[in-house]
DNA sequence: TAAATACTGTAACTATTGTTACTAACAAAA
DNA sequence: TTTTGTTAGTAACAATAGTTACAGTATTTA
């Protein structure tokens, strides 16, 4: 764990901090498709991502979802320190995009860090600055974009966490994570299989135009 | 000054904070409909709200509004806080909803009690989380609800803030805000009025279902 | 007072998104 | 192989939101 730490976070902390994660972290390899976080729970640890991406979904009355990002390597999640801090719930879902190692650290450390370690405090506060950019861009794309924009700007983000011009996903998915429904999904995708943008296969698709 | 800190702030920093941000501090008075703000400005002061209410608001590449919320006594501008830390433009702009009377800290000042002071380090975080709260809030009113309901609620918020049942306020202002047309807003107000929600006058709006 | 401007109401039409229903292709399980 | 379930394509229609156009009323300015 140590060297993963070293690589990833050793620009950013030093030795000192790197060695106190390193006794109180721990180490974890999760499979894709796993729930990290759950609405309404309380968080024990905090994840620091070392390989991997995690995406950040909201959920409406009925349970429905949307998706508001993807959080990458080298990040945190900022929604998990606001609820330590605040000794609250999770207001929303995590789930592991692509297989995933992270770093767990306890949350009690979490505070004390903060007054020990300046850089600590940096990448707390730089941690929510970022979560704070990404949910402006996300109510950029929900308010501003129709939905054919909405699905090719996801389709690429995806593309992107997953280093890979071909997604394996299906209409359905698709759907669930932009929140509307499956038919308008295939609809908009034929278009945009017309247009050359994508090509469509049964259960991936290819982005052409990344 | 002194007195509106101690009596806003006093449950929330110790004396020897409060004395400080007396002393860097500069208070201000500031009329409805100011802008306190502006996109891709750099901020060099903070403003602690002692009373009133402001208006924060994101845009679109055309230059074209939308509400993300307004921020209330006691609170702060979590995105300044972001900006200033992270020594990057604000993404969002401020206008004062209300006459507002506010504190301006400098932000060298800021950071420096981050360090010193632990309940500034609270009030910090606590603000980011409040922050992330509305802008998840924000999110759901523009992914989950119709405009029908959106607007009601914009009405309620917006009654709330003012201290008011009546809001005054023109079709058009209100389409701004929501990002959509004035004919739309018009034609949803007419509908809120029948159905006895609302009472419709020229350039203000009784709200009777509060 | 007359003219110009701002605000609201409404009709008619278009565009976008959501819903229901049905078909066909494919894949996994019995 | 047959059955069952999953995935995708498409048509037809409904609901919501956006646009254009115009009229009437109130308010401000000349």
């Amino acid at each position: 764990m140590l060297e993963e730490l070293k690589q990833h976070y050793g620009y950013m902390f030093e030795d000192e901090l790197i060695q106190e994660i390193n006794n109180v972290g721990t180490y974890k390899e999760i499979p894709e498709g796993f729930k990290l976080i759950e609405i309404g729970q309380y968080i024990k640890s905090m994840p620091l991502l070392v390989s991997g991406a995690i995406k950040i979904l909201r959920e409406d009355k009925d349970g429905d979802e949307l998706i508001l990002y993807f959080i990458e390597q080298g990040d945190t999640c900022a929604m998990t320190l606001s609820c330590c801090l605040g000794n609250s719930k999770s207001e929303i879902r995590a789930v592991t995009e692509t297989d995933t190692k992270l770093i767990m650290v306890p949350v009690a450390k979490m505070e004390e860090w903060l007054s020990k370690y300046k850089t600590w405090q940096q990448f707390v506060l730089q941690s929510y600055h970022n979560r704070m950019s990404e949910l402006l861009e996300a109510i950029d794309t929900i308010a501003f974009l129709k939905m054919d924009k909405r699905l090719f700007k996801y389709l690429k983000d995806k593309a992107m966490v997953n280093h890979s011009d071909v997604i394996y996903v299906t209409h359905q998915q698709i759907a669930s994570d932009l929140h509307t429904s499956r038919v308008v999904i295939s609809r908009l995708l034929k278009t945009l299989e017309i247009d050359g943008k994508i090509e469509l296969n049964r259960n991936n698709i290819k982005i052409l135009d990344l």
